[in-house]
DNA sequence: CTGCAGCGTTTTTTT
DNA sequence: AACGCTGCAG
């Protein structure tokens, strides 16, 4: 056996061997996080200590299960197969899958992604004539996650108001709504799952005496929730002596929380260590991926925060070199320059791989594309619209549902009319009525309604009544094929204009079942024993990261948030402007700056070598064109540490014109008579500095919009206000 | 019932 | 700029 605890620093051997008892390893960016925990497990099997059997792993991306599985089965020559190792929501998947009947569920349950969760809430309000403007349905979703998360049920809610009690209604109908129709959606999973081991003492039992040890990366981004289904899981109470109960392992950096907005909890971090008495927090601090500048700017920032649980990263790295800086003219003049010095870095050896282009929106990754795209530099994005998130995959996926599970209204309403079969809104609303009546599905509804043939209607049912015939008998993959064929939407991309790539994305599915079926017989100990029930999971669990091109050096595109635990040679972080990033929205939250400031320290964190950061004056935002000052992130980073980029001015002269005004001029014209122009940094007593964003009227009358940054954005009289240019 | 044009709204981040 | 929804003509 080859040593596993060889080349381990001190805290990382202390994390790994430590005795059987619950822990908490405080872990900074890039100080080996995953390999602690993967060599944790490792050691704990390879000692005898116990068997893969006991082990359950807990990570927050599917991506990062697979990861470790992987380093686990480099490590371990033992099958690994035994091992729970998944994400909060696969785990809890598998639990509902196992026992469905104790959870209340039916064996072919579904699940619900968060588009198909606000299709139902929709079809909810409808159904109770409910107004969809009083109560957006947007809302309405976040507000019944966001009990969920908290392990609140609507019996429990709080409804301090009027509105809320109505939404608090809402909720609990949505819930027998999703009952009925045999679905789940991403919270119901773990609450599910979770109020299912805290009802069933035996069951409960079962699983904490056989889970030893229970492993969580990423712990920072836990909710309320997951700290519960954990603490029930481990048998928390009970002495660790004890022959049942679990060892908690937990793995973190309150740094790089990012999560807050979807309901994580940083303070179950100091929970934990208080709840399960963890003796001492073992902190991993030095860091293996930067070089020096680049962590002292991280330091620098983090600094910023307040409550934090203290760390300071440290690297025998040199300092390397600095930070660039480059302030563009426009979003594409910044692109530009972005997308010339990545090339410049390819050409000095660094692999296209090894650079990241980051930002803090999806939106702003389409300028960085064309520059790409027109400098013919290969690229790929991640996050966006995934695979199963495409229309045509969730309209076969729809199909595909409705043979397994008659019931799933939203999955009927989906592909009812799709293609079009002469089944308009009309009949769909009387099927809905009808349905609503006899508490029963759509499709029951259908079925009953137009048991003759001839209908538009029946001939539906009829069609979902054939494929399940047909295709009881097939493989996934060729069930899948079939319907596609039979339900005509191959018909109906192959006649549409741009429909190409849907049909190659369909044939990307039938390829995804197959390798499905092969990995997962491999990996998933095949304990689902519906095939059809645990590819409509894995659709909705994972992304799909089947992309075009994966195989090629592309330059790596992606936001902040997506570049969470990976690292890159170069990192460039784009469109540091204030209210992009700080985003304006984020203000508005409890504790908003500071999470956006970590996610800056995450940003930051993802590089190695070089880093640059970079910020437009002007750009193009919702179709117009917004002016902002620059982040003040950049002003939390020492001076020392920066060097800035200048180019030269005839590089830039494609700025993004504003109409002309009378008394401030355009941004790339000339300054006008009292020397102020859109754009213009400005000077005010009161307000500091802030930009002119917009201007109106003449002489007496003009006015001027500027931005101040933190004191918000005022209109201000030229003829009172004093303005300089700054 | 279908398809299209025009309109308003949007947008933070995602398992 | 892009998407979804509504309203209207065919």
């Amino acid at each position: 056996m080859p040593d596993i605890l060889a080349n381990l620093n001190p805290p990382q051997l202390a994390a790994v061997t430590l005795p059987p008892q619950h822990a908490l390893i405080l872990a900074g960016a890039g100080s080996g996080k995953t390999r602690v925990l993967t060599t944790r497990i490792a050691w704990l099997i390879s000692t005898g200590q116990t068997g893969p059997h006991s082990i359950l792993a807990v990570t927050f991306t599917n991506k990062a299960a697979k990861e470790m599985l992987a380093r686990l089965a480099a490590m371990l020559p033992i099958n690994i197969r035994g091992m729970w190792i998944g994400t909060f929501h696969g785990l809890c998947n598998r639990l509902l899958r196992a026992h469905h009947r104790d959870a209340g569920l039916p064996a072919l349950f579904q699940i619900l992604d968060s588009a198909d969760q606000l299709s139902a809430i929709k079809r909810l309000l409808k159904n109770f004539n409910v107004d969809d403007v009083k109560f957006p349905p947007r809302e309405l979703a976040g507000f019944i996650n966001a009990h969920k998360e908290q392990g609140i049920r609507a019996a429990q809610a709080e409804a301090y108001d009027d509105y809320t009690r109505r939404r608090v209604e809402l909720y609990a109908e949505y819930d027998s709504q999703c009952q009925r129709e045999g679905v789940v959606d991403f919270a119901e999973l773990l609450l599910r799952s979770y109020e299912m081991l805290q009802r069933n003492e035996p069951l409960r039992h079962h699983y904490q005496e056989r889970f030893r040890h229970i492993l969580v990366d990423e712990f920072q981004d836990t909710n309320r929730l997951q700290y519960a289904w954990l603490k029930l899981l481990s048998g928390h109470n009970a002495p660790v002596s004890r022959p049942n109960g679990a060892c908690v392992f937990a793995v973190g950096d309150d740094d790089q929380s990012i999560y807050a907005f979807r309901g994580a909890e940083v303070g179950n971090m100091r929970d934990l260590e208080r709840e399960f008495k963890v003796e001492n927090v073992i902190r991993l601090e030095q860091n293996y991926r930067s070089q020096g500048n680049i962590l002292d700017a991280a330091n620098a920032l983090i600094k910023n925060n307040r409550g934090r649980l203290g760390k300071n990263l440290w690297t025998d790295a040199g300092a390397g070199e600095p930070i660039r800086v480059f302030e563009g003219f426009s979003d594409i003049d910044e692109a530009r320059f972005v997308v010339d010095e990545a090339r410049e870095l390819t050409l000095d050896g660094y692999t296209r791989n090894q650079i990241a282009l980051l930002y803090r929106s999806n939106a702003q990754s389409r300028v960085l594309e064309h520059q790409l795209f027109t400098a013919g530099v290969p690229y790929r994005v991640y996050g966006g619209l995934r695979f199963f998130d495409r229309q045509e995959i969730k309209h076969a996926l729809a199909y595909l549902r409705l043979i397994g599970n008659p019931d799933d209204d939203t999955a009927f309403t989906r592909v009812v009319n799709f293609p079009t079969r002469g089944i308009g809104s009309r009949s769909i609303e009387a099927l809905q009525e009808a349905a609503h009546r006899a508490n029963s599905s759509l499709y029951n509804a259908a079925a009953s309604l137009s048991g003759k043939a001839g209908t538009a209607v029946g001939n539906f049912i009829r069609l979902i009544e054939t494929l399940r015939e047909e295709t009881r008998a097939l493989p996934l993959p060729e069930i899948i094929d079939h319907l596609i064929e039979r339900s005509g939407l191959r018909q109906h991309y192959l006649a549409e204009k741009e429909g190409r790539e849907r049909l190659e994305n369909l044939d990307e599915l039938i390829n995804a079942a197959t390798n499905f079926l092969h990995e997962e017989s491999d990996t998933l100990a095949a304990q689902e024993a519906d095939p059809l029930a645990s590819f409509l999971a894995h659709a909705s669990l994972e992304a799909g990261e089947h992309q075009a091109g994966e195989g090629q050096e592309a330059v790596q595109l992606m936001t902040v948030h997506a570049a969470k635990g990976l690292e890159f040679d170069a990192v460039f972080i784009t469109g540091l402007e204030h209210g992009l990033f700080p985003h304006e929205n984020a203000a508005q939250e409890r504790d908003g700056l500071e999470e956006e400031r970590r996610l800056m320290y995450v940003a930051v964190t993802r590089a190695r070598k070089r880093l640059y950061l970079s910020y437009a004056q002007t750009r193009m935002l919702h179709g117009q064109t917004r002016y902002s000052l620059p982040s003040f992130f950049l002003e939390e980073l020492p001076e020392a540490l920066l060097h800035k980029i200048n180019r030269a001015p005839a590089y830039s002269n494609n700025a993004a014109t504003a109409p002309a005004r009378a008394a401030v001029s355009p941004a790339s014209g000339q300054t006008s008579a009292n020397g102020l122009r859109i754009g213009q940094n400005v000077q005010h007593a009161k307000f500091g500095l802030g930009v002119i964003v917009s201007a109106e009227g003449r002489g007496t009358e003009a006015r001027v919009q500027v931005n101040f940054g933190a004191h918000g954005m005022k209109w201000l009289a030229l003829e009172y206000a004093k303005l300089a240019p700054a």
